[in-house]
DNA sequence: GTCTATAGCTTGATAGAC
DNA sequence: GTCTATCAAGCTATAGAC
């Protein structure tokens, strides 16, 4: 890789990538030391805490990443259906066109801290929020927009795993390019 | 437990659902000698190829579970509409109402054999077209049922990852639910 | 056919040099 | 602030008693 020591963010990042690939048990320090270009002890250095310190912040990276990228652009102003199929083209960015696995799937597993699966549960239930406003926006009633979010969450999530068995991208990046009708009805 | 030994095909239902829990990297053969009542060596002579043919036998037993209780009974003779909600009340207790996960989710992360990705495949493509041979007969082009089939297992496996990290099994129940007019239109 | 005991390796984590 | 070297505990797997 080479590179001149990262920053804590990039870090949390390709330690992101890690753990969604590999999940909470996958992750090995030896993983995690290859894919950062630093040696375990260094990992300890920067994160004290260990492996369920790098795990949180990678997890907290995502989620600042979903802030930056998913739930602010889309209660910016501007054109509705603007918003929604730039959001979906994040989102085509951050699953590598549904190779790279999501958080809530991979990290959900049973083997980490208990900790963390508040905060999974806090981040899905952000994401709902974020993809029932912008379909309540879009003039569907309180029930219809939750159900149009969930239904745009679990074809997202479901899409990912088909994707990553068959190896194939399509299925993914057709439940993208149905995000926007299934959000906001066309 | 009080087992008098099991057979190999009840070790290997036990054993899978600890492989479908953990994942492959968190299926140590500790957990696995705990669920299956068997101490670690008698696990090696039932299952000489260690960790992984116990993997591979656990596919198998899956493989076989859904061919007796999802393929065939979808293609027995009888109202179609009895077939499918009979195939969704059987989903419903292999999933244990949304709390167990799915082979195809877990075991596609990284880290197993390259021989268990082909039969995950080989799975999916069989459990695909069984949905979908569903919705042709029920009058539908291949295209739309292929489709329909595509979207139904989404759905499943989609909703199978917002029910475990929400706790709350109403969204798998709903999908499953709705299977039939998805699959058949009503 | 199951067990106890153990080998050899990898894991998460620490000590100490630079 | 990163490294090499090392630890105890866990891992997969094997040997051998019964």
């Amino acid at each position: 890789m080479a590179n001149a020591t990262l920053n804590d963010e990039e870090l949390a990042e390709r330690a992101g990538l890690i753990f969604r690939t590999f999940g909470y048990e996958g992750a090995s320090l030896n993983r995690l030391a290859a894919a950062t270009g630093l040696e375990k002890a260094s990992l300890y250095y920067r994160f004290p805490g260990g492996k369920d310190a790098i795990l949180m912040a990678a997890v907290e990276g995502v989620g600042a990443w979903f802030e930056a990228n998913v739930f602010e652009p889309l209660r910016k102003p501007g054109p509705l259906a603007h918003r929604v199929d730039a959001v979906a083209a994040r989102l085509r960015e951050f699953y590598g066109d549904g190779t790279k696995p999501c958080v809530l799937d991979t990290l959900s597993l049973r083997g980490a801290a208990p900790e963390l699966q508040s905060a999974l549960q806090g981040a899905l239930a952000e994401w709902l929020k974020a993809f029932a406003s912008v379909a309540t926006e879009a003039g569907f009633p309180t029930d219809e927009a939750e159900r149009r979010a969930e239904q745009a969450l679990i074809a997202i999530e479901g899409s990912l795993i088909l994707t990553r068995v068959t190896g194939k991208s399509d299925l993914f990046l057709s439940v993208l390019a149905e995000l926007r009708p299934r959000l906001i009805g066309e």
